[in-house]
This record gives C-alpha cells, sequence and structure tokens, in this order.
DNA sequence: ATATCGTACAACCAAATGGTTGTAGATCAG
DNA sequence: CTGATCTACAACCATTTGGTTGTACGATAT
C-alpha cells in the first residue's frame, strides 16, 4: 500500500483535532478574533495545561498558529489545514456523486 | 455551555471515525461498490476482527450501514454521516470568509 | 452430516488521549 | 527588587484506541 503516508498521517492529526468539541471551539474562536493561550483557558471549565494541549493539537494539524507577543503566545486561525479537510470531504462527495451518476444511468437503460 | 450534547458527540463520533486512514478507505471502497466485511477485511494487512472494529466505528458514525444477506454482512457507504462533516468545514469556512471580507473592510476604511 | 465460511464477541495488551498537579522560566507592573 | 502573570513542560492517572488471539454460532457447500 504506502499510498502517501505522508499525507494520510497529516490527515489523520487533522481529523483527530476536529474529533474534539472544545479544539472545535478553539478554532472558531481564533478564526474570528485573537487570543492569548490563557484567553482560551479562561473560557473552558479545564487546567490551563489541558487547554494549552488542545492549542498543541490544533498547532500540529496546521489548524491554527503560535506567535509570541511579550509574555504571551497569541493563537490564530490558519486556513491551510481547514482547506485541506475541506478537499478531503468534497473528493469523497464527488465519489459519492459519481456512484449516484452511475446508478441513475443503470436505471435509464433498465 | 452544554450547546448541544448530542451534536457535538455525534461530530466527535464523525471525526474520529475519519482521523484512520484504514477507515477513510473502507468509505471511498463502500461508497463505490459493495463489500462484504470479509471482503473488506482481505484488503488490509490486520486481522478480520480489527477491521470488523472500523466498521463499527463507521457504522456508529453513520458513514457506513450494515445489512445481512446470508451469512454475510453488506457494508455500504451511508451519505448523511458525510454531509453532516461537510457541513460543519462549510461552516468554518463561512466564518474564515466572513473574517477576510471584514478584515478587507478595515483595510479600505483606514 | 460435516467441514468451511462469515460473523460476533470476549479477553487481553500496548500506546495514545484527555485530563490533572506541580515546578520553573520569562515578562510585566508597582 | 518583588510579586503577579503567562507560558512550558514533566509526571502522573484513567480511559479510549487499535490491534491481537480465541471461542462460538449460524449459513453454506460438498
Amino acid at each position: 500500500m504506502v499510498v502517501d503516508q505522508l499525507r494520510e498521517t497529516e490527515l489523520d492529526r487533522l481529523f483527530q483535532a476536529f474529533a474534539d468539541s472544545t479544539r472545535r471551539d478553539i478554532v472558531r474562536r481564533v478564526t474570528v478574533g485573537e487570543y492569548s493561550v490563557s484567553g482560551l483557558a479562561s473560557l473552558y471549565a479545564m487546567s490551563f495545561a489541558a487547554v494549552q494541549k488542545h492549542v498543541a493539537v490544533l498547532e500540529r494539524a496546521s489548524l491554527v498558529t503560535k506567535e509570541k507577543r511579550g509574555r504571551e503566545q497569541i493563537v490564530r486561525g490558519n486556513h491551510e489545514g481547514l482547506q485541506k479537510a475541506r478537499r478531503l470531504l468534497d473528493e469523497y462527495e464527488a465519489i459519492w456523486q459519481e456512484r449516484v451518476g452511475r446508478m441513475a444511468g443503470i436505471l435509464a437503460e433498465g
């Protein structure tokens, strides 16, 4: 197999990152505005360290970036990752539509 | 918070299901054609039971359905789950585009 | 009738996940 | 300088995940 190992693990990380509601919320927020890690942490009923880990997961998945500003670390949304995930689902959708087309064709023949 | 707990865990399962390359491959295949569980199992370098578990994960996420036919269990793609995941990413994309619009507006003003 | 096939499911295991607390280093405010 | 704030990171813990093997049972083929 070994289709495209790099891309595959990249996608693993992307979808894994989306598979948690706290992380999805973080992505939404940092897309709209600017947040420091502690700014984000104050929003959730969990420890600072836990939020820090969530941000790290998102960063590894290329869904956010961090930039140091003074003693703060500013988290921002990164469109790149989002696009990749979206493109994959678009592919799947296309496969499905193609199949639906074939089915329709078969029905038309019969 | 408790935004919409049901939908949130549903999305957790959906993205979690996509976060594995074997499962993504299974989804592609069963969208195009028909496979029994053992038919799928023969494609991968892992045990039947492992593939059975992957299919179960996909089923829980509403990405595939199973239907008994004789002694076989036929796995088919289920469009519903795919659409839900796709819709969420579309929402995120929309949020992003909105933000880009605002940025452009600010630049125009300044 | 018997052997084989496809499935289900339990038990087990190592590694990853999602959380915690605690410690320590920068940076900023008074 | 001192104290508070923001971050990083290690250590720990319970649960989940992704895999295994083994057993059991209905459906099928010979």
